[in-house]
DNA sequence: TTTTCATATCATGATATTGTGATATGTTAT
DNA sequence: ATAACATATCACAATATCATGATATGAAAA
């Protein structure tokens, strides 16, 4: 990308002034920017993806619904552990579940959730 | 406490026995599962999309190569902070630079990076 | 009822991350 | 050389996150 400005005499575009910094640039790139909350809220989204033990749940599920003894036994992770991540899982409507008896069946809200997973796999798998 | 092995006649699907978990939908889902270092690796990448100033600078780099005291004056942050989340994005290659005098002009590495930046940005929009 | 099992919640210590002040490096101008 | 400037690194307190033991809930079996 090519650095074009009102310097027509491009003199001064490798200089960066504090109070005047590549002015027009910034400017542009600042309109196109989504706001404060939204930020938040993609932050907090990527976040659920920032751990290994909730992706390898994403990961399973994107396979199969399953019981949370499942996902216990298929991770050979303790039930505490299983269960807290899902709570996460589920807070942020990424998985829902339903009840079967004493038994809960998780399984993906959204295919948003199985593409990003793929995507990012994809990602540092090339 | 009995230990079923071998439901051939598949009445069991919706018992969760500790032992013997749903066994051929557990065995499935295992089997399709990337190894414990490419989850790693994936919680890692997806990491660098989990706080709102890194998404920030990314964003903005999206639309524009800028150096790092653009970025401050964009995002209104100071230097040491912009600094340091250059420092992590550059070595997570998510970004690269180009020394030009003093300056250092940043700008994303991969078109990876846009892409999931802008799917988590519609999912959370939608 | 009592027991057993599947799951959820609470509390906590260990660990990781964040933003930032202080400081260092390196470049250009004077 | 000295000053001004752009950027990088270091150190650290505040905060967040993680896995897990202890415990609670709630449903089915005995």
């Amino acid at each position: 990308m090519e650095m074009k400005d009102n310097n027509l005499d491009g003199k001064n575009e490798d200089m960066c002034e504090v109070f005047n910094a590549h002015e027009d640039v910034v400017k542009r790139a600042k309109q196109r920017m989504p706001s404060e909350d939204e930020y938040l809220d993609l932050s907090e989204f990527f976040k659920i993806f920032s751990n290994p033990t909730r992706l390898k749940i994403i990961s399973l599920l994107s396979v199969d619904d399953l019981c949370v003894c499942d996902i216990c036994e298929a991770l050979d992770l303790n039930q505490t552990t299983v269960s807290n991540q899902l709570r996460i899982l589920r807070a942020n409507n990424i998985v829902k579940f339903q009840k079967e008896g004493k038994m809960a069946r998780y399984s993906l809200t959204d295919l948003h959730i199985e593409m990003i997973y793929k995507v990012g796999l994809e990602h540092i798998l090339e």
